[in-house]
Parts: C-alpha cells; sequence; structure tokens
DNA sequence: AAACTTATTAATGTATACATTAAAGTATTT
DNA sequence: AAATACTTTAATGTATACATTAATAAGTTT
C-alpha cells in the first residue's frame, strides 16, 4: 500500500499477470505477443518484460524466442516434480518447529488452520478447505523462518495451485488430511521431533499419491 | 535459471556478473550504478536490468530502489538457511537413486566425482577437491532428474560457493568428506535406500555444523 | 496444384530518450 | 558554525525508437 508499490509497474505486473494465472482467466496455453499485453495491462513493454522474467522463474510462463509469451501448463510430471519435493522439504519443517517448544500463542495460527479445515467440512465448503490447507502450509513454513524455503516453496504451491482445485472435487472429501493436520499441530506442539516429521512425511506421500492417481484416472495429462 | 531462451545480452550479462561474483572481482558490498555497470559490459541498461533481476532472484544481489546496485554478502544465517535446505533435499535425492538400479554407467559421473576427490586429497590440491565436491553434488541432482530440485540445490550452491572457498583452507582435510562421498555412492549401487539416506544425511549435517563453527570461530560475519 | 522465391508484416531484442525525484552540493539565514 | 532553504546532479523507472529477423502472405515457376 505503500507508494513504492503503486509507483511500480513490474510489481504490479507480476501480481496481476500471475493472479490471472491462478484463476485461469489467462489459461494454460495462452499465447500473448509483448505489444498486446502490455497494451492489456497498461504500461510499455520494459516493465512488462522484467515482470515476464521473474513468471518465467516462477515456471509459470515461457518467454520463446520470436514466439511470444505462452502460459505454461502443469503436466503430470510437473506435479510430481513438486510433490516430490514438498515430500522432502516440509516434513523437516515441522519436525525442526517440533524441536523448538512453541508457545500456544506462536502455534494459533497453524490450529486456526486445523479448526477452519473442520468448519469447511461441516460445511461441505471444499474452496474453503483449500483455502485454510493452503493456510496452514504457507503458516508452517512462514513459523519455521527459513526464508529460502519459504519463498521456494510458496513458489511450489503457485505452480501446482490450479492443478490442486480442479482435482479438489474429485478426490473424496478430505477428512482424513484434516485429521493428518491436526496430528501433526499436536505433534509439534508436544514437541515430538520424530513423530512430527513422520506423520507430516506420510499426509504429503498419501495426498501426493492420491493426486497422482485422480491425475491419472481422469487421463488429466495438463491443467 | 532457464537461459536457454534468454536472449544474447541478457545471457551474457546474467553469465558474467554471475561469474565474477563468484570470483570476488564483484565482491560482497560493491555498490554500482545502472548505467556504470552497463557501461562496463558494453550493453545498454535493458538488457543488463533483466539481467539483474535474475541475479536478485538468485539471492546473489539486490537492486535497492534509487539506491542502486549491491552485491550480497552471505551471512551465517544464510549459510544455516542454504545447508538446512541442502540437508532436507540432498538425502532423499541420493535416497531415490538408491531405489532406481542404476547402472555402472549412469553412476560413472559420481563415481568419477569421488575419484577425483581422492587424486586431490592425495595432490593436496583443496581447489581442485571443491571442484570434484560440487560435480558430486551436481551429477547426484542431475542424475536424480527432478528440474525444479536441480535449478533450486544449483541456485543455493551458487549462493554458498565464496563462503566454501573461503573456509576450505580453515577446515581440517576433507578426507572424511571424501569417504563419506564414496559409501553413498556404494549404498546407491547396492540399492541401500535408507543407508544412502542416512549416510548423506549425516554428512550433510557434519559438514554443515563444521562449516557454521567455523565461521563462529573466526568471527567470520560476512563473505 | 505443389514447390519455390520473393515481398510484407510484425514481434523481438536492444538502444535511446525523458520525466521524476532522491541525494549531494551550494547558498542563505540564524 | 549550525540549521534551513534552494539548486544542481544524476540515477531510476518507464516510454519510445529502431534494426533485425522469423513468420506469413503474395507472387512465380514448374
Amino acid at each position: 500500500m505503500n507508494l513504492k508499490s503503486r509507483s511500480n509497474l513490474v510489481q504490479d505486473a507480476y501480481l496481476r499477470l500471475k493472479q490471472e494465472i491462478r484463476s485461469n482467466r489467462l489459461p494454460p496455453g495462452f499465447h500473448g505477443t509483448e505489444p498486446e499485453m502490455a497494451e492489456r495491462l497498461g504500461m510499455s513493454r520494459t516493465p512488462l518484460r522484467e515482470a515476464l522474467v521473474l513468471l518465467e522463474t516462477d515456471g509459470l510462463v515461457e518467454m520463446k524466442p520470436r514466439r511470444g509469451i505462452y502460459i505454461l501448463p502443469i503436466l503430470p510430471q510437473d506435479m510430481q516434480e513438486i510433490y516430490e519435493l514438498l515430500t522432502a522439504i516440509e516434513p523437516e519443517a515441522a519436525a525442526s518447529l517440533a524441536a523448538r517448544q512453541l508457545s500456544d500463542d506462536e502455534l494459533q495460527p497453524l490450529s486456526d488452520a486445523t479448526s477452519n479445515m473442520e468448519k469447511a467440512l461441516e460445511n461441505d465448503d471444499l474452496e474453503a478447505w483449500a483455502n485454510a490447507d493452503d493456510m496452514f502450509h504457507r503458516a508452517l513454513l512462514t513459523l519455521h523462518g527459513n526464508q529460502r524455503l519459504l519463498s521456494f516453496a510458496n513458489s511450489l504451491f503457485d505452480q501446482a495451485h490450479r492443478a490442486r482445485v480442479i482435482t479438489l472435487r474429485m478426490r473424496e472429501k478430505p477428512y482424513r488430511s484434516t485429521q493428518e493436520h491436526k496430528e501433526v499441530v499436536q505433534y509439534i506442539r508436544d514437541g515430538d521431533v520424530e513423530k512430527a516429521r513422520i506423520v507430516y512425511r506420510q499426509h504429503r506421500e498419501r495426498a501426493g499419491a492420491e493426486l497422482m492417481a485422480i491425475l491419472d484416472k481422469y487421463k488429466l495429462q495438463q491443467l
């Protein structure tokens, strides 16, 4: 909200485009040219290009020389890579949180997230559940404090977003996931490092396998 | 970073600046302006800026609005973050390699790297040892095949490079590290998933702790 | 009509121009 | 000399200009 971010067209273009990609207003496979995208955003090509470079490092778009800008689809193999990384990374973060003695206050964001998951389930509101799930993961990594981990994982979440939204309704209701998240919080609270790691890891492995099975079953070759 | 799609001057600037940062020709704390850096590279500000955006996402430089470009130092906390991530990630990669049945041919780059480590030790050539070490880690992740993991880890290696070079001569000779690398290769060859994971993990934990101890002992608050 | 040439178009990659404004420097007042 | 106001400088953020060249369209030959 400061002047800096208002006057910064690069930031502007970056956030707007990312949002449009997340929401599928710019769907995978979309192809555009720099002049038309710059026009659409009401700016010149210079700041747009810098934003596109950032989106490219995020794995969301590709700038093909002389062919223009493409919004990248998520392939099953991408989800495979992403889940593999989250499986390696997040359980470590959980374990390391358990090793600290966190106050209930500090753990609040995590328990809030799990309560929201439960409420969402009661209301049969899958979108709210997904938001709570997202909140949980971001809160956990934020608590953990490793900035590089946080920004890397956030980029992975962003990439996976569309696929998660679409498959949400093809899965069974996430009672089990909700339960697993609660368990992880409890183990973190108890300071049970190994349990926190293992439960979270199993959660990730199961959720990943489930997702891959859905992509396979419904022949979703790109999202 | 994906550069094959970046144009020549951007790629040029990116690679040259990265090299100059690695080699300390552009030392941490260096401050420059866009016009003078563009001049030095013989190009205009436009491609330079795109390269700087990339270097910024790599965590190597910071573009401060209206204050210019700074080459970022590596702080102990940065090394902490980096080692924590490598400790989480690489043992998983090793385990997953062990789970495949890789041919000796495929494992060649890893055994080459460990042989080079041994040769370097015999010749008391620490720089050659560090290069072999680097080779090992990159080869392992390349074999593993997860592109996101590879590019993320490469970025972490790049960030840690200066600190590794400087502390190399403050450590004991890396006989033990060399041995550990050889063990990991053996466990991967044998298909012993758990051993590969655990040995690599212990290697990472020990190496990380050793490095942090050196930074502490010699009061190296930035590199 | 197919294959090959030759124009045409238009997007990229890069340089340059320019308005804005933070910082440095100078003058002025106390 | 210290504090303040004014002036200058120069770097950033962004727009525009332009040369190059890939893609396409048009024309020509077989």
